[in-house]
RNA sequence: UACCCGGUGGUGUAAUGGUAACACUAGGGAUUUUGAUUCCCUCAUUCCAGGUUCGAGUCCUGGCCGGGUAGCCA
């Protein structure tokens, strides 16, 4: 997705059956039959710069680019920045990096809404000329007032019948700051009794003196949404202009606009914006979570905000085919996290280097193992792919082993170690538990073993099977590291489902970041560098923090675990 | 209560009047030096009721249910 800008649509599908087409490929593909706009396809993503992007933004990031890459079209960045009071550059700076991680390509189109404002304001002094704009002096609460309702029409506003001149004189004067904030506002002269409220004379000019984050003090007046969105895209020469669901009312506003001004009119279309299980979603509720500290910032692993899974160790590719697999359509559904999951769990199968690294660790001595001796033992890197190679791991006499790989009073379908019981310590030798130290208060504190010299590397020559393999670290070379587990930030499917009197903060989930501060790495990992993916064998997949890892001290996120049926099964008990 | 949009397995999408498909989850099984990966099997007559048609998930009518909309937010 980043490198190419203009395969044909045909790269997507895998093998050869024709990939199904979403309703706006369907609607895209119509358009092209019927020779519209050329049968040019020219997208865009449209944040406002007052958030950080999150999964939900990367599914619309997604579809954009996606559909102009596939068409061979050309896809914008364009910044929705026509309300001064909540856009900031820090937002702006963000958002560039997030779409780009992502993948998403706008070449030079780099545009931001306030680059039209000079425009915007030209085509109003026009629509003030024809009579279909006008200068209103009823304050928020009389326009308000006004509307009506939702089953009742609205009335039209005493000034609605004012003469151009007298507009044109009142918006110059309102442009000029004459006039303090909240007095005056340009409207549309569209409708008071339409059924769709949009239509009911919308505001397109509000009064605000306030620096903007790019035309600083030029203006102290703005445009609102409505009467900007569609022009951009016109002006940008969009083709398709595709949004979420709760804009599908304003669509007939949209075309108004861009229908009274005579300009190229893009389509807009509405899709269904993505909601996930055991997550919250809304920019709001996302800031409140990072304002009131549940989580440590933007970038906390467990918030599904690019940054976060960026962090978290997710890759580009494992969030576009998420991405690609959900679909698109207009029925507000919500996927199962497993989806997001199981994206990063095939990208990083694939890609991440298999190491051995122990979370809790447990003392295992080789009794018949030579004291001081140091074996190199050889290792795959991944067992699926030998191109990635292999590596050394030193085995001595005392090792870690996993305190969860050892049970003292093991279930027949336990197959790991246990007083009496042979498992396999991988790429390593067969060994046998015959003794289990404990301290004074009945704590296991150390295991004795003893090892099978025959079986060196894991097979013996005799035949025998065990049925377990289990992962080690030699104590004298094993490094010390932090490691951070995540977990659902929330511990409910629907965490916006509170019962009355609660909150979605009542289901947060209290155990979603576990630190081990203790874990033994093996040695190769001594030169890991940040940015880099594994595969801690039997556990899961772990990022090195790009912010606290330190040579000295190394840190890892965990991004996912591996699939678990042995814990499915031991939980069934 | 007005207007707009939508309803297909547990979940998300597909089927464009002609045998309901794919993926995830779950449950079985095979392989396995990761209880991972990989592979195989099982799990729906499409919200309801009528109608049109040789034939309806798809078209029509009427219900039912869900979502959105009353910012000088986007």
């Amino acid at each position: 997705m980043a490198t190419t800008t203009s395969a044909p649509r045909t790269d997507e599908s895998r093998g050869d059956k024709p990939s199904s087409r979403n309703f706006i490929q369907q609607i895209i593909d119509a358009d092209r039959a019927a020779g519209k706009n050329g049968g040019r396809v020219h997208t865009r993503f449209p944040p406002e710069p007052n958030g950080y992007l999150h999964i939900g933004h990367a599914k619309s990031i997604c579809l954009n680019f996606g559909l102009a890459r596939e068409y061979g079209g050309k896809f914008n960045l364009r910044f929705d920045d026509t309300n001064p009071t909540k856009e900031e550059q820090e937002y702006v700076d963000s958002i560039i990096d997030d779409v780009r991680w992502l993948g998403g390509d706008w070449e030079d189109r780099l545009f931001y809404a306030s680059d039209y404002f000079q425009q915007l304001y030209d085509w109003a002094v026009q629509l003030i000329k024809e009579g279909k704009a006008y200068v209103c002096d009823l304050t928020a609460d009389e326009v308000r007032a006004h509307r009506g309702t939702l089953s009742e029409p609205g009335k039209n506003s005493p000034y609605r019948n004012r003469s151009v001149e007298e507009n044109l004189d009142l918006f110059q004067r309102m442009e000029k700051g004459e006039f303090p904030d909240g007095t005056r506002t340009l409207r549309a002269k569209i409708d008071m009794a339409s059924p769709n409220i949009n239509m009911r004379d919308p505001v397109m000019y509000r009064i605000k003196h306030a620096s903007h984050h790019r035309s600083g003090d030029r203006w102290c007046i703005y445009p609102s949404y409505d009467y900007t969105h569609g022009q951009s895209d016109s002006i940008e020469g969009i083709t398709h202009s595709i949004c979420t669901l709760e804009f599908e009312n304003h669509r007939p506003l949209y075309d108004w606009f861009c229908e009274a001004l005579r300009i190229h009119h893009p389509q807009q279309i509405e899709f269904a914006r993505l909601n996930l299980t055991y997550t919250v979603m809304s920019k709001r509720k996302l800031l409140q979570l990072v304002q009131e500290k549940h989580v440590a910032g933007w970038d906390d692993p467990r918030m599904l905000t690019i940054r976060g899974l960026r962090r978290r160790g997710y890759t580009p590719e494992a969030i576009r085919a998420f991405c690609e697999r959900i679909g698109v359509a207009k029925f507000n559904s919500t996927v199962e996290m497993a989806w997001l999951e199981d994206a990063i769990r095939e990208d990083l199968n694939e890609r991440a280097p298999r190491v051995m690294a122990v979370l809790r660790p447990l003392k295992v001595v080789i009794t018949n193992y030579p004291e001081g001796q140091v074996e190199q033992l050889d290792a795959a890197n991944h067992p699926q792919r030998p191109e990635m190679g292999s590596r050394t791991v030193p085995f001595t006499r005392d090792l870690y082993i996993e305190a969860d790989d050892f049970m003292e009073d093991a279930p027949k379908k336990f197959f790991r170690l246990a007083p009496g019981r042979e498992v396999r310590l991988r790429y390593a030798y067969f060994i046998t538990c015959c003794e289990v130290v404990k301290d004074k208060s009945g704590n296991i504190t150390e295991l004795r073993c003893t090892y099978d010299p025959a079986t060196r590397g894991g097979n013996a020559p005799d035949g025998r099977k065990v049925k377990g393999t289990i992962h080690w670290v030699a104590a004298p070379h094993a490094i010390a590291a932090e490691l951070r587990l995540y977990d659902h930030l929330f511990k409910t499917e629907y965490p916006d489902d509170a019962p009355p009197g609660k909150t979605f903060l009542d289901n947060i989930n209290s155990d979603s970041l576990e630190i081990v501060r203790n874990a033994k790495l093996e040695p190769s990992l001594a030169v890991a560098t940040s940015g880099q993916h594994f595969q801690f064998e039997r556990l899961g997949y772990f990022f090195t923090d790009p912010d606290d890892s330190k040579p000295a001290k190394p840190v890892f996120n965990r991004t996912a675990t591996l699939r678990d049926t042995w814990a499915k099964e031991a939980a069934k008990e």
